[in-house]
RNA sequence: GGUGAGGUGGGUGAGUGGCUGAAACCACCGGUUUGCUAAACCGGCAUACUUCGAAAGGGGUAUCGCGGGUUCGAAUCCCGCCCUCACCGCCA
C-alpha cells in the first residue's frame, strides 16, 4: 500500500508513475478521489476530536460536582454531554466511513515504478537489461523437453503425483531427488556465503501474515486455505520469512537484514492451462531458495544489485545461458518499484525460461507490514523491502535436464557434484 | 481432545468506575559524581491520527488482545471473538 502522505505531498509524481503503468486518464481520478475523501476524513476527525474533547471536559466536572454534592448542576451537564452524544456518533460514522473507503482505494493503487522502469504494456516491451553474452548454445538432432528426459532418466513422475495427490505436484525420485536436494543445500551454501542467516519458517501461516505481505486480499484464490484451522499454505517463503519483522522497529545499524530460507511453495495457479505448462513450468508445488532483504531506503537500490549480482552468479556457476530483464510498467508486479527478471535459455524447447524475479518494493510492502526505523531526528520511517527467488528449483531442474542433455546421459554442472555425489544421469 | 489460568507500555508487574496514558521495578538514553569499572543520585523514555507552527515545539483525540454494549465517565462492569500459557490424554 502506499502511504497516504507520499500521495498527499507528491501528486504529480505518482500520478506520472500511474501512467507508466498504463492507468488511463480516467482511471488516474482514483488518486483524486483517494485525496478528497482524505480529506473528509480530516475534518470530520478534527470536528469529532473537538467534540470528544468537549465531552471529556465535561465528564470530568461531573465527577467533580458529585463530590461536592451538587447533584442539580450535574445532571444539568448531564444532559448536555448526551446531546454531544448524537454528535459524536454521526460524525465518527462520516469519518470511519471516509477512512474505509479510501482504504479501499488505496489498495487498487499499485506501487509507484521506478523512474528506470522501461514504460510497455505487455511482456513483449520488457528491456533487456543484460543480455547473455555469447552466442546461444545449440543441441544436436531431437532434443527432448524436460517432461520426456524425466521418465527417461526417472527423475520425476507427475503421474504418480496425480495418484498421490493430483495434477502438479510431482514426485522426485532416485537421482532426481538427489538432485533436487543438491540445488537445495547448493543455493542456501551461497546465500550463506553472501551473508543471509538462514531461516526455517513454518509452511503455514495466519492470516495477518498473509495480508502483511500482500497476498490477502488480492492473491486469496491463489492460496491454499486449511479451513479446519484457519491457516493459509505459504506460496513463497516470502511470506513468512518477511513477517519476521512485521510490527518490528529496526535499529538502523542493523540494515541491511539478508534473510535466506529454503521451502516448499505451494499455488493453486487457479486459472492457468494449456501447453506451456507442461512438465516442471508450472506446478502446484515447487521447491524454492527466496533471498530477502530489508534494506534502508538511502541504499535499498545498491541492495537490488547486489541481489542480481548474487542470482547472476549462481546461474554462472551453473554454467547456465541466462539473460536479465527489466520488467516494463505493463509487466512489473503490482507491490513492485523495480524488478528484474531472469531467464535461461532451454536449447530443448528453444525459448527462454523465467527462473528468478527479483524486486525492490520500497515501502509498498514495508506499510502494511510495518517495518520501520528510528532515523537520525529520531523520527520513524518505513524501511524498504526486497527479495528475489535464488533460486526456484523447479524450472532451475527443466533447465538444467534440457541443457545438459547428451547421448549418453545428462551432465551435472561442477558445482554441483560435491552435492549430488555424481556427475552424470543416466538410463 | 479434556481441564484450568491468563492477555496492561521494550520487559516484569500494580491497578475492580472519575484524581490512570497508566504506579513501581528492570532495561535503555542524557547528566552529576568517579583513577578505571561498578555503585549512587537527578532527568528523560509508547504508538497512531490530527491541529497550530518556518522550525524547535505546543494543543487535541484514540489506543491496557480484538469488536460491540452499559454509563455523564470504562484498563476496571456486560456480551461475542481471537490468542497464549499450564496440566492431563495422545503422539513424531
Amino acid at each position: 500500500m502506499l502511504e497516504l502522505n507520499y500521495i498527499r505531498n507528491n501528486k504529480e509524481t505518482v500520478l506520472q508513475g500511474l501512467r507508466i503503468r498504463n492507468f488511463s486518464e480516467e482511471g488516474l481520478q482514483i488518486i483524486d478521489n483517494i485525496l478528497s475523501l482524505d480529506e473528509a476524513r480530516r475534518s470530520a476527525q478534527t470536528q469529532l476530536d473537538n467534540n470528544l474533547a468537549e465531552s471529556n471536559r465535561l465528564s470530568k466536572e461531573i465527577g467533580g460536582l458529585y463530590k461536592q454534592g451538587k447533584r442539580d448542576e450535574a445532571e444539568e451537564l448531564k444532559a448536555k454531554v448526551s446531546g454531544l452524544k448524537e454528535v459524536i456518533k454521526e460524525l465518527e460514522t462520516k469519518k470511519n466511513q471516509a477512512a474505509t473507503e479510501m482504504e479501499t482505494l488505496l489498495l487498487d493503487v499499485p506501487n509507484i515504478p521506478h523512474e528506470s522502469v522501461p514504460p510497455g504494456t505487455n511482456s513483449d516491451h520488457n528491456e533487456v537489461y543484460q543480455a547473455w553474452p555469447q552466442t546461444l548454445p545449440e543441441l544436436e538432432g531431437d532434443a527432448k523437453p524436460h517432461w520426456e528426459l524425466a521418465s527417461e532418466y526417472n527423475i520425476f513422475d507427475l503421474e504418480l503425483g496425480v495418484k498421490i495427490t493430483g495434477a502438479g505436484f510431482p514426485v522426485f525420485r532416485g537421482k532426481g531427488a538427489r538432485l533436487e536436494r543438491a540445488l537445495i543445500n547448493f543455493f542456501l551454501d551461497e546465500a550463506a556465503k553472501a551473508g543471509y542467516e538462514e531461516i526455517v519458517p513454518p509452511l503455514l501461516v495466519n492470516k495477518h501474515t498473509a495480508k502483511a505481505t500482500g497476498q490477502l486480499p488480492d492473491k486469496e484464490g491463489q492460496m491454499y486455505y486449511v479451513e479446519k484451522d484457519k491457516l493459509y499454505l505459504i506460496p513463497t517463503a516470502e511470506v513468512p520469512v518477511t513477517n519476521i519483522y512485521r510490527d518490528v522497529i529496526v535499529d538502523e545499524k542493523d540494515f541491511p537484514i539478508k534473510l535466506t530460507g529454503y521451502t516448499p511453495c505451494f499455488r493453486r495457479e487457479a486459472g492457468s492451462y494449456g501447453a506451456h505448462v507442461r512438465g516442471l513450468n508450472r506446478v502446484h508445488q515447487f521447491d524454492k531458495v527466496e533471498i530477502v532483504q530489508i534494506a534502508h531506503p538511502d541504499t535499498s537500490y545498491q541492495q537490488l544489485d547486489e541481489m542480481l549480482e548474487h542470482v547472476a552468479g549462481l546461474l554462472d556457476k551453473l554454467e547456465l545461458p541466462y539473460r536479465i530483464l527489466r520488467l516494463c510498467g505493463g509487466d512489473i508486479g503490482f507491490t513492485s518499484a523495480l524488478t528484474y527478471d531472469f531467464e535461461v535459455w532451454s536449447a530443448a524447447q528453444e525459448k527462454w525460461l523465467e527462473v528468478s524475479s527479483v524486486s525492490n518494493f520500497v515501502t509498498y510492502q514495508s506499510n502494511r507490514l510495518k517495518v520501520r526505523f528510528k532515523d537520525a531526528d529520531n523520527k520513524s520511517r518505513l524501511a524498504h523491502t526486497l527479495n528475489g527467488s535464488a533460486l526456484a528449483l523447479a524450472r532451475i531442474v527443466a533447465a538444467l535436464l534440457e541443457n545438459n542433455q547428451t547421448e549418453d546421459g545428462i551432465t551435472i554442472p561442477k558445482v554441483l557434484h560435491p552435492y549430488t555425489g555424481f556427475t552424470k544421469i543416466v538410463k
